[in-house]
DNA sequence: GAATATAACCTAACACTGTTAGAATTAAGC
DNA sequence: GCTTAATTCTAACAGTGTTAGGTTATATTC
């Protein structure tokens, strides 16, 4: 077990850390459903009322892991490609392949259950707001003030979509799933053709 | 109350129209996690195994609810405006305006939870993908078969993507969303400003 | 080193949930 | 009116999140 990193200091040594791995494992194999107090502390070998003296509720759990999540997905997206041919292919797709490894996860960063309670909920909204910030700012730099907003609604209702859809396994996973990613993305860029959508016509700008 | 309709024939009258009434009710009050077996029974005024007569258990209200949502999705999609110069606006339109007017109803038909049950996962599975396959022949008829499964792809991850956003309150909702939302709709038609996503260079076709 | 203080943990319990078993009530058919 | 069957009820089981209060092991102090 990893989790004898350090040599037992408390009773347990980390519970805290313990009990955050473990129901991280947990979301993932069982489905944001499934997390449980109880089973969490099941899996630590503690009594459930113990995780208490470390979070004050199951919703301080999903809380700290979504958290984590966040983190986790700026730094991914940090860290993809950013030159200039690719930027909006290479984010979308370290995007989307974030929500891939880990579907439970990603679900419960913008699925709701928790997002009512107070002080937790503002934490996460702080958080998914400078998420899409790091879009804005991203977009900012190529586009008029006025076209930026649309422009970060449309690609980030994109991505999220398409996370959603895949991760939920709404859509029958290809052998490459990178390359059915990368031609949504491309269709991002292109537009549709237009004999699905006639371009003028109806345009009042 | 409207459920007076027919002079009570049995010891309720219809207990399982009672039942999926409220329970839709209280889907779109308190959300898709509020639903309770034992609530919905309380609203309707009537004890919990009571409803054990007519649906198997609270999966298959869920699923009952998700079913009435699939068949009224689909009714606007159908009834949406076909015209050539409008039909992908109007169709991805009336397809938000549907989340939007039955938030916690959409959660439920595209969220998990009781997907994992044998029986009625499969029916639901069935209804998506029947909505799904409506937009595919939609598509057919207007491009080569090999773009249409990526077409249709970038649609429903645009429109779902968005919904959802909205739905959740991700974004904050403007005075005229429908001039937002036809915005977006529009970016799906001419693609993003080259400026984004400088068109050639990466086209491997 | 022994006594104390404190943080960590556990057992017991409350109020809630979905669900099942079996009894009681009410309507329908003869 | 009696029988039968459908409908609804009460009681109970196993599970959940959470709280209260006691127990144990560590850390600190004399």
């Amino acid at each position: 077990m990893s989790s004898q990193s350090k040599p037992a200091r408390y009773h347990h040594g980390d519970l805290r850390a313990a009990l955050l791995r473990q129901a991280r494992a947990l979301l993932e194999a069982e489905g944001p459903a499934a997390l449980s107090m109880r089973e969490i502390a099941r899996r630590v070998g503690v009594a459930a009322p113990s995780a208490y003296h470390h979070f004050p509720g199951l919703d301080a759990i999903a809380v700290a892991l979504a958290e984590e999540g966040f983190a986790e997905l700026a730094q991914r997206l940090d860290t993809a490609p950013t030159n200039d041919k690719g930027q909006l292919a290479g984010t979308g797709l370290a995007y989307v392949r974030f929500a891939l490894d880990n579907p439970g996860l990603y679900r419960m960063m913008f699925g709701e259950g928790f997002t009512a309670s107070s002080q937790e909920g503002q934490s996460l909204k702080q958080l998914r707001q400078r998420a899409y910030e790091r879009v804005l700012s991203g977009l900012r730099k190529r586009l008029p003030e006025e076209e930026v907003e649309t422009a970060a609604l449309f690609l980030w209702s994109l991505v999220h979509g398409l996370s959603l859809l895949m991760v939920d396994g709404r859509i029958e996973r290809p052998d490459d799933s990178e390359a059915m990613i990368m031609s949504v993305l491309r269709l991002a860029g292109t537009g549709l053709p237009s004999s699905v959508n006639p371009p003028s016509a109806n345009d009042p700008h």
